[in-house]
DNA sequence: CTTGAATCTGACATCAGTGTCAGGTTCTAG
DNA sequence: CTAGAACCTGACACTGATGTCAGATTCAAG
């Protein structure tokens, strides 16, 4: 498929997907004149690269990540070293930490928000 | 208490402090000479704002939103206004996709961890 | 063939919090 | 009183993914 076509399907704009190729995240066929022609896996692909920055991972880590991932066509085809892992375990670790932060502000909200309520 | 012992106490730059206070979000007391006085307050009050920040919401909000929060000494000082609470129920969505979001990638680093432990 | 939509590359702007540096002033222990 | 640590303001840089624009090329339908 071709980039409006993905840019549609996953939300996420042209100018991303061409980001992400420069990026070495996501390879893309060519036509004869240069348009770029995805295989249909890309749109998956793209959902995960946007789950990745979202979760504060750099290019540089979701690219050293991307063949190690299962659920990929063909299954992984790589696996993490031990330095990787070690570097990805330290991303899970300040997910969770993101994710308590997150929880705590959310609570925040609900407190204001009921207060109102009670009004 | 003195700027560098609230970032001691809250690790957050001295810079940060004094940005949040253009911001209209940490006010201080000041000596006669000009420097800046917090109350003991301020170390919870900074961690809040850390905990907001993190969770994506901007300056503006942060300062709409201080004024109506509990646990603040004195308890709040204002009830949020039905367009306030409509803001934070949105927030609120956008805190939760985050939080989804968030879940996913972890799920996708245990995976890719857990195949190189079973190597 | 033609024409309009879609795509291409490259460059520059943006956001918003934070880092950092400079040059000056205030504080506090000795 | 004095030295050194701490603080002050103001300005500029940065980060890194994304927005946007310009000018050129390709694609696909009539």
């Amino acid at each position: 498929m071709r980039i409006g076509e993905l840019a549609g399907r996953t939300n996420v704009s042209e100018r991303s997907l061409r980001y992400y190729e420069t990026q070495g995240l996501l390879a893309a066929d060519r036509t004869p004149g240069g348009h770029r022609d995805y295989p249909e896996a890309a749109v998956d692909r793209v959902v995960r690269i946007q789950e990745l920055y979202a979760a504060g991972l750099h290019s540089d880590r979701i690219r050293q990540l991307l063949p190690c991932m299962r659920d990929q066509d063909g299954g992984p085809s790589a696996t993490a070293t031990p330095r990787l892992v070690a570097d990805l375990t330290e991303e899970r670790a300040r997910i969770d930490r993101m994710i308590a932060d997150l929880k705590r502000s959310r609570d925040t909200l609900d407190d204001v928000i009921e207060a109102a309520r009670d009004t």
